[in-house]
Order: C-alpha cells, then sequence, then structure tokens
DNA sequence: AAACATTGCAACCGCGCAGCG
DNA sequence: CCGCTGCGCGGTTGCAATGTT
C-alpha cells in the first residue's frame, strides 16, 4: 500500500499564487495562528494543499522575512556555515535572521556553489557518495575548461618576499620549486578526518625555515625524502611527486585548504566579475579578466584579509593560515 | 527583432522523523 | 511495539525574466 498523500488533490489548485490567495492565507493566520496546516486549506477557503499554505507561509508571506540581496556578511556567514554544516538549509537559516532556507538554498545554488565548487568536500550534509563522486566529475569538467584557458595566460611571475603558507608552494610550483619534508609523527595520522591529518612540518627548500600548512588526505611521507609539489588554484589540490624519482611519479592528489581560490574567488564575487586570473603582486591582489586578458583590479591585501577576519572553525582556520605571509 | 539559451527563484515532491493513540 | 498522521527538510522542477546570438 503506498503512502496517503497529503491532501486530497483533487480540485486543488497549484502553481503561482495570487494577491487574493495571499490575502486569505495572512488574514486567516493573523486571526487563528500558525498550525495545522492539513486542515487550514478548508478552514481558510483556500483551494491549495496545507504543505503549499505552509510552504507559502513560511518562504514568502511572513512578516519577519528579508526580502533582498544578501550582504557581503551575509554571504560569508553562508560560506562558513556551509563549509562546516554542508547543505543543511534550515540549520543554516537559523543562523540568518530572515532568511529562510528556501533563500539561502537558492541562494547558493544559483550564485555561490559555482564560486566554490572547488572547496573541500566536508560533512556536506546527506549527500551520498554517488553524488559526490558526480559533483567531483562535474567539477573536473569545468576545470579542464579553465585550465585551458589559463594555459594561455603568460607565465606569472615569482613574487617578492617570503609567504608561509600554501600561497608559496602555489608560487613556486610553478616554477617547479621543490620542497624538502620533515616526516610527520604517525599519531598525527589520522585518514578519517580530511583535516586533522595536518601537516605542519613541510619546510620549503627555497625559503628558508618557514611552514607550509597543508592538510593531507593519504599518508604521503613514509619514505618519502622530498616532495614536489603542484598546486592547481582553481580546484585547491596540490598533487605531489616524489623527488627524486625516475619519472615524477604522481603520488597522491592532496586536498588542501581553499587557498587563494576562496580569495579569488570572493574579490570576483565584490567586483562581480565572472572569471578572473589573479595574482599577489606589489602589496595587492592583480585582477585580470581571462576573457579578453585585461587587467582590471587590484585588492589589496588588507582589504582581502578583512574578507576573512575572525573566523573560528577548522576549515575557517585553514583559510586564515592563507593569509600568513611576510613580505 | 526574433529565436534561443541561461538564470533566478517560487513552488512542488518525496522522504524521514516525531508524536500520538 | 506498531501504524497513522502531520510537519519539516532537502532535492528538484517549471517558468518568467533576462541575456545572447
Amino acid at each position: 500500500m503506498g503512502r496517503k498523500p497529503c491532501c486530497d488533490k483533487i480540485g486543488l489548485k497549484k502553481g503561482r499564487w495570487t494577491e487574493e490567495e495571499d490575502e486569505i492565507l495572512v488574514n486567516f493566520i493573523q486571526v487563528h495562528g500558525q498550525g495545522s496546516w492539513r486542515s487550514l486549506p478548508k478552514k481558510a477557503g483556500l483551494l491549495r494543499c496545507g504543505k503549499s499554505c505552509r510552504l507559502r507561509w513560511m518562504n514568502y508571506l511572513r512578516t519577519d522575512l528579508k526580502r533582498g540581496n544578501f550582504s557581503n556578511e551575509e554571504k560569508e556567514l553562508i560560506f562558513k556555515l556551509h563549509a562546516t554544516l554542508g547543505n543543511r538549509w534550515s540549520q543554516i537559516a537559523s543562523q540568518l535572521a530572515g532568511r529562510t532556507d528556501n533563500d539561502i538554498k537558492n541562494y547558493w545554488n544559483s550564485h555561490l556553489s559555482r564560486r566554490i565548487d572547488s572547496y573541500p568536500q566536508v560533512n556536506r550534509g546527506r549527500n551520498t557518495e554517488v553524488e559526490k563522486v558526480e559533483s567531483s566529475q562535474k567539477n573536473s569538467e569545468k576545470d579542464n575548461k579553465k585550465a585551458q584557458t589559463t594555459t594561455k595566460k603568460k607565465k606569472k611571475k615569482s613574487v617578492a618576499g617570503k609567504i608561509i603558507n600554501p600561497h608559496h608552494s602555489f608560487k613556486y610550483s610553478n616554477n617547479e620549486e621543490e620542497c624538502s619534508l620533515i616526516p610527520i609523527p604517525d599519531d598525527d595520522i589520522n585518514a578519517e578526518s580530511e583535516f586533522s591529518n595536518l601537516c605542519d612540518e613541510v619546510f620549503c627548500s627555497s625559503c628558508d625555515i618557514e611552514a607550509l600548512n597543508c592538510s593531507f588526505s593519504t599518508n604521503i611521507f613514509e619514505n618519502t625524502e622530498h616532495l614536489s609539489i603542484e598546486s592547481n588554484r582553481t580546484t585547491s589540490e596540490y598533487s605531489c611527486t616524489t623527488e627524486p624519482s625516475t619519472s615524477k611519479d604522481a603520488i597522491a592528489n592532496v586536498q588542501c585548504s581553499p587557498d587563494l581560490s576562496s580569495i579569488f574567488r570572493e574579490i570576483e564575487n565584490l567586483l562581480d566579475i565572472k572569471e578572473t586570473d589573479a595574482e599577489l603582486e606589489n602589496n595587492s591582489y592583480m585582477i585580470g579578466d581571462l576573457k579578453d586578458d585585461s587587467f582590471i583590479n587590484t585588492v589589496s591585501i588588507q582589504e582581502a584579509e578583512g574578507l576573512y577576519g575572525n573566523l573560528a572553525s577548522p576549515a575557517d582556520f585553514l583559510w586564515d593560515m592563507d593569509l600568513w605571509y611576510t613580505l
């Protein structure tokens, strides 16, 4: 026996709500209050399903709802909460006054997700393994396209000064610099958690002793004396190769914290441009447009830092780490 | 100007869960 | 403990608005 429908759908209206229907619903709830959605339509005289009434009220007619564009503070909070909560939209919505889960879900799907496709997949709620694989495949396709465009760009210049975080490996990997490696203790290895396997003992041979903070998903350190790291800014993945070796065998693709890419995307967001190529130069992020290869803008490091102040979660901590550098 | 493609968002659908008898 | 009911959630769809060719 199948599940009983939530209401008798025969003769019920579907689709967009009219002003008259809205008025009837609002008036009824103002007099009788919320609750008993199943019986509400009949009592109120609406030819709608109870669920439809509830949805209309919760997502649109409630007086405490905030309309209009999401502020930068709200966007930042959504990023932050999504990193820890995944697609638990109702929980995210509970942290944003006046925003509904549907609002946030829609905004995420249409605006934000495409900007952070490459973020590490942390606690993604009820997503299945199949969905994760599919998502990963989609991202790869996008990244491939983007990579094809990016290769047309001129090679990046080196950055003056030291950067003590994955920026540096990113920058130097383009120049095929090597990083020497100090093995991390066994008890630091925990394959269960992407972030718990945090290695803070990777030293870059080309920039004295400064830590590169990367989170590795697999133990790639055993019997490895040298490690060369290539970073893909678009995917936030670091592909590692051992050195010396007869050939540069890729031994692992490791996921790293959202590095510069997260900042770049935020900048893209702020400047309302769709696809950029950005680099750190002269104490500013240089923003170029991939479409016509033209220079667009610079954003100071202080401005970029300001985007990510007072962050607390593990993921955000790593974002913060991305901003550690000395010049 | 028309046809087609893309985007944004309101609304729908099905499932899981909690409460209750 | 079991089945029923209603609610809430997250995924998906449909369509109007907007952009592009």
